[in-house]
DNA sequence: TGGCGTCAAGATAGT
DNA sequence: ACTATCTTGACGCCA
């Protein structure tokens, strides 16, 4: 079990997503910000290794306008070099690492126009961790998209864009539970279609589900991970803001609702992703938590 | 230097 | 038809 946390590290003084505005765009801006970029994203993994966290998210912007028209700048060849030491970081310290494209990926929109640009920054952020030389088991999760007025429709869209994507993207991809729309049971009808594992999210799934116990839940999403091609099951993971909205993310880890969470598990492998808003904050206490369960394992074990 | 309006991109619910 | 929200930071103008 690998535990990690997305995108930005709060204890460095360093950002992997810098940026600036398109009325800004120049060649040389986009060399130097990626240069930063990656330096910055190899000292956060470095942080994770020296913290026992061996699952990161990669943030979508280390190229800036990565997918946009307006960036012919040849970055892959430029930092060819870089990416494939950064990979080879990641594999000599058994770390697992995902990129999570945001809202504007939408593969199932109606609007071509939408769905061509998602793929053009689907294909951006694979080509990344192809860059990187990652295996199969390294994926890109999105959500299924809008609604429309039509759920079948939406699914069948998603299902028939699905096919025409590049083998490049379409070996990492994997979709995740949303908390509105898109349900565990959802994701599993587009699995069962075509293939794609389904990223499990605990706190999508409590804020919209048909029943399925968090137990069953967790297997359910498993079974649609190849063990080789895809790794184990991944999940993202995070819990109720108290008092806020239904929805919003905790703050901080909850320790209880943690360990609640894992005795869910029942031997099941996954690599969590906490999704919670002090980042590394949590994702350390939640290694904390892990090794204290193991303590508590081994002194069992030792007595019987 | 600090404050703050704004930023490539979508969809949805509410008014 | 228009706005706020998701979710959040960070750019970059301005005082």
């Amino acid at each position: 079990m690998k535990i990690g946390y997305p995108c930005v590290n709060e204890s460095l003084d360093c950002s992997a997503a810098s940026t600036f505005r398109l009325a800004s765009y120049s060649a040389e801006r986009v060399e130097t910000t990626v240069a930063g970029n990656l330096a910055c994203l190899q000292r956060i993994l470095e942080y994770n290794v020296a913290h026992g966290l061996r699952f990161f998210r990669i943030g979508s912007g280390i190229v800036p306008f990565g997918s946009h028209p307006i960036n012919t700048f040849p970055w892959q060849t430029r930092f060819a070099a870089e990416f494939r030491a950064i990979g080879d970081y990641i594999r000599a310290e058994n770390m697992r690492v995902s990129l999570h494209p945001d809202q504007f990926v939408v593969l199932n929109s109606p609007n071509p126009d939408i769905v061509q640009r998602s793929i053009e920054e689907l294909i951006y952020q694979g080509t990344m961790l192809d860059l990187m030389e990652m295996d199969s088991t390294a994926k890109l999760q999105i959500h299924v998209g809008g609604l429309y007025g039509d759920r079948d429709a939406a699914i069948a869209r998603f299902i028939a864009t699905y096919h025409t994507l590049p083998e490049a993207v379409r070996r990492r991809l994997v979709i995740e539970n949303d908390d509105r729309l898109f349900s565990l049971h959802d994701c599993r009808r587009v699995h069962e279609a075509v293939g794609i594992p389904v990223l499990f999210d605990n706190f999508h799934h409590e804020c919209l589900n048909h029943g399925e116990p968090m137990a069953e839940a967790l297997r359910q999403a498993a079974a649609t991970w190849h063990p080789t091609h895809d790794g184990v099951l991944m999940m993202d993971y995070s819990s109720q803001q108290p008092g806020e909205r239904k929805g919003k993310h905790t703050s901080t880890l909850e320790e209880t609702l943690f360990r609640e969470f894992l005795t869910h598990l029942h031997g099941l492998d996954v690599d969590i992703m906490l999704e919670i808003k002090d980042k590394e904050a949590s994702a350390c206490r939640a290694i904390g938590v892990l090794r204290e369960l193991q303590l508590v394992a081994a002194e069992a074990a030792s007595l019987s």
